[in-house]
DNA sequence: CGAATTTGTAAGTCTTGACTTACCAAAAAT
DNA sequence: ATTTTTGGTAAGTCAAGACTTACAAATTCG
C-alpha cells in the first residue's frame, strides 16, 4: 500500500499492460487475460498485486469479478510523483549556482 | 530513453535510493558507495542504468566523474504520468455513469 | 616513471518473481 | 444434481538481474 508498492507494481511490463487495459473500463479477469498473451492465471496473479498495491478494487458479481482502477491508491501515487519531481528541480538549481561559483 | 525505461530503472529499491541521494545534489560514485549497503560496482552499475534511461547525466572532471539528475528526463516522466493520472481519471468517472444506468 | 586514486567492466553466483499447468471452489444454468 | 462458467491457488520451471570479487584503464601525485 505504500508508494514503493505501487511503483513496483507498474514497473513490470505485463502488469502495466493490465492496469492500461482497466484504464479503458472495467474488465473481468477472463476478458483481461484473452486481450493479452499471457495465461488467466497469470493476470490473477497480476490483479492480486495491484489490488495490494492500491492501484485497482475488485467487485465481485455472481461468478465474476469486475476490476476497476481505484482513483485514490493512483492520486497517492501521484502526489508522491510530484514532491519527487519538485525536490529534483531544486536540487538542480542549487547545483548549478554552486557550480558557478 | 522510453518512459518505460525510467519507470523500471525507477522501481528497483537500491536504484532509487542511488537517484534520491543524488536529488540532494551531485556527488561522486565513491560517495554514492559510502552511504550505501551495496559495493562500488554495484553503485557504478546502477548509475549506467540510470543514465541509458535518462534520469541522470555524468559529468568526467578528472579521474572523478560526478553525476547529477537530469531534469530534462524527469520531466518526460512526470509529462507521461500526468496523462496516465488524467486518464485512469476520467475512465473511472465514465465507469460510475455506466454502473448508475 | 611508479604508486595511489577513482571508476568501469567481466565473470560468476544466487535470489526473485513471472509464467506455466494442474487442481479446486463457488455460483449459474440446464 | 451434474454440468458449465469463472477465477483463485499450489507447485514447479526458468530467465532476468542484483550483487559480489577480481581485473583493467585512466588520471594525478610523489
Amino acid at each position: 500500500m505504500t508508494y514503493e508498492d505501487k511503483f513496483e507494481a507498474l514497473a513490470v511490463p505485463t502488469r502495466r499492460a493490465v492496469f492500461e487495459r482497466l484504464k479503458a473500463g472495467p474488465a473481468s479477469v477472463g476478458v483481461l487475460a484473452d486481450g493479452l498473451p499471457v495465461s488467466r492465471p497469470a493476470v490473477s496473479q497480476h490483479l492480486k498485486v495491484l489490488k495490494d498495491a492500491g492501484l485497482v478494487t475488485e467487485q465481485r458479481e455472481g461468478v465474476k469479478r469486475i476490476y476497476r482502477v481505484d482513483p485514490g491508491g493512483l492520486r497517492e501515487m501521484r502526489d508522491y510523483f510530484d514532491r519527487f519531481w519538485g525536490e529534483a528541480l531544486d536540487a538542480y538549481k542549487r547545483s548549478l549556482e554552486t557550480k558557478d561559483a
